[in-house]
This record gives structure tokens, C-alpha cells and sequence, in this order.
DNA sequence: CCTAAGCGGAATCTCGGCTTCCGCTTGGCG
DNA sequence: CGCCAAGCGGAAGCCGAGATTCCGCTTAGG
């Protein structure tokens, strides 16, 4: 494969990673190539459907939740800074957004793809492990878990469009809410 | 204008909430007709635009959220209750779901609809008034209002395409929680 | 320098939804 | 009861947005 064409490979997933958390999954190619200062052509021969795009895009997208998830846990000591930190982290603009893009697509965008599944699957389980820990430590409520965390994250970073404006224009102040109805004794 | 013209007319500002709830405000107007059991045409014929149709059904809207609002006020003596009926009854399935689709629409489809703007803002202003009693009578945190309280009901209750599965599955869990964080004490 | 890999984007195709239009139906008056 | 205009439904044609193809031009790199 010559350098150009890795390089321009690169590119357009992560385009498609800023399209897709902006406008949808179903945004369309068109949108996708320029952003990546590529034709449409470049992007098919590339990929050839959607869901090859896709699949490619959730691994960008797994892998770096999963790193900013271990580095919170390593920066502070107690499991419920470190979850605050997270959810920080994954909150800036255009972030989990693509988490609830991605949510909304049919699984046969991944059947096949079993390194994807597990790079998920180990993500979620670091995650609500954190999430017991935090419980232990008697911060968070035995009533809520992990999965909460990341709907609400999804709901709350999903692209603007979608959002009334306010809270497009702040979710970090509906997540710190959502926290503080997560926090011990809140309930 | 005959009986039976009366009689469409009411079915298709109600099935165009229904559909709109569901479906957002671009919601197809076949679909609208369909739901109201009557023919495209019909539509056309009493509501000549889209606009037309959505000042319709935004009075609507208003008038039944105000009517809640003052049952659920006068149901309970203390306010942060009444605010929690409300609460959950806005967040019956396909209820709030308008507002959210009425908020995405454009001013100039109001416009020259001054009793809309009237009952919308009388609406409000009624929930600003509970929330400043719930507030007084020391149930709910001071940096919160009605307005947060609106927008996070116009997140949870949007048609459940636009929401992740399990968040539509029970907008009302998420709700609580988010109540959770705005009662007094909780930030 | 040459050549095949790679590129861009115009052209074409498809699909979903909007809007019109006209022949049929029916409320309700005389 | 009989008439006829108000009202109805939905097929037909229009349109725009986006998907996908295709081919002549560009350029990496041996």
C-alpha cells in the first residue's frame, strides 16, 4: 500500500468519527470525504459500505475510551473521582457523542469483528468495575451501575442537533446533576 | 362547515401530536393522515402548510401541560411533590416528547400566534413559581430551575429512536434520578 | 523516467416524501 | 326523498438528498 493511501486510510476514519458523533451514524459519505479532504471515491474504494466504515471507527472509538478510562483510574486514589474524572473526559464536544451514534447501529455492523466485541466487552467490564469499587468505598449508590453511567453519557454528548440547546450548549452541568443523583444518600 | 369536516379536523391535530411525538416535527405527512385515518388530501385541504398544522397542535400542547401542572399543584400541598407528579406525568410515554419536538422548530412558525406565545409563557411561568416554592420550603437545591427542570424533561421523553434503547425502555428511571440530583442537599 | 496504484468528483440511479388533482361519496337542506 | 356542493381519498408526478459508479488525471516510488 503506498504512503499516500495509508495516510489518506487514517484520515478518513477519523473524519468519520467526527461526522458520525456530529450527525449520526447514517451521516452521509459525502460528508464524510470532505471532512477528510478526500473524494468519495477514495472513501468506497476504501471501504466498501457503510458498515466496514463503521466497524472501523469502533475500534478507533473502543480503544480510546478504554485508555481514558485506566488513565482516570490511575490519576486519583478513590474510584469516585476517578469515575468524575471519566465522565469529564468523555463529555468534551463530540466525544461519547460517538458512543451514542455508534449505539444506535444494527449489530450485523459487527458480526464478524471479534477483536471489536472484545476490546468492548473488556472496556464495559473495567468500567463497572470501577463503578463496584466505588460502591465498596460507600461514594456511589448500590442501586445504579455502570450501564446508567454510559446511557447517560450518551444521552447527554450525543451531537447537538439532537439536544434542546441549553443543553447542548452545557451538559457537563446535566452530568454533574446526573452524578449527584448517583452520589451515596442521594436516592 | 359539516359535522363530519369538524370531526377530522380534531383527529388530525391529535394524531399529528402523536406522530410528531414520535417521529419529531418532520415527521411525514402521510403518516399524520394515516394515523388519523383520513386521506392526504384532507390534511392538505385544512392545514395548507406544515406550519398551519404545527401552530395546531402547539396549543394543544400547552393547554393540556398547563391543566397537569395545576391538577398536579393542586393534588399535594408541598411543592417539591407537586413538581414529582408533574414530573412523571409529563414523562408518560409520547407526552413530553412533544415539547422536544416543538422546541426544535423554527420561530416563524408562531409567528402572528400571540395566544400560543401567551399560554406558552403563562405556562412557564406557573412552573418557575413551584420551583421558587419548592425552593422556599427548602426541598430543592437553589442552583436549579425550571428550566433545567424542562430541559431534562425534553431529553427524556424525545421519541425513543433518539434515545438509547434502555433509556427509552424507562425514561422515568432517569428522571428520578436526575430529581435525585436536584433535591436540596444533593450538590 | 515510467507505470501502475491511487485519486477526485461529475454523472447516474434510487428512494422517500411532498403536493396536486380529480372522480367518488355523503351530509343535510329544501 | 332527492339534490348538490362540501368533503373525501389516494394515485400520479415532482423533487431533492444521498448512494454508488466510473474513468481520465496525478503522482509515489522503483
Amino acid at each position: 500500500m503506498r504512503a499516500d493511501a495509508r495516510r489518506n486510510l487514517g484520515r478518513i476514519v477519523e473524519a468519520a468519527a467526527e461526522v458520525m458523533a456530529e450527525r449520526g451514524v447514517e451521516a452521509p459519505m459525502e460528508a464524510i470525504a470532505r471532512r477528510a479532504g478526500v473524494g468519495v471515491g477514495t472513501l468506497y474504494r476504501r471501504f466498501p459500505d457503510r458498515h466496514a466504515l463503521l466497524a472501523a471507527v469502533g475500534d478507533h472509538y473502543v480503544h480510546a475510551m478504554a485508555a481514558a478510562l485506566d488513565r482516570a483510574a490511575g490519576e486519583v486514589p478513590d474510584a469516585w473521582s476517578a469515575i468524575g474524572r471519566f465522565v469529564s473526559w468523555a463529555a468534551e464536544p463530540g466525544r461519547a457523542a460517538l458512543a451514542a451514534a455508534l449505539a444506535e447501529l444494527p449489530v450485523e455492523a459487527y458480526t464478524g469483528r471479534a477483536s471489536f466485541a472484545r476490546a468492548r466487552a473488556g472496556w464495559l467490564e473495567r468500567l463497572d468495575a470501577l463503578v463496584r469499587r466505588a460502591q465498596a468505598e460507600g461514594s456511589m449508590r448500590q442501586d445504579v451501575g455502570a450501564d446508567d453511567l454510559v446511557h447517560l453519557l450518551n444521552v447527554f454528548t450525543c451531537h447537538p442537533d439532537r439536544l434542546p440547546a441549553p443543553v447542548a450548549a452545557d451538559p457537563g452541568r446535566y452530568l454533574r446533576l446526573m452524578l449527584d443523583g448517583m452520589r451515596a444518600g442521594a436516592g
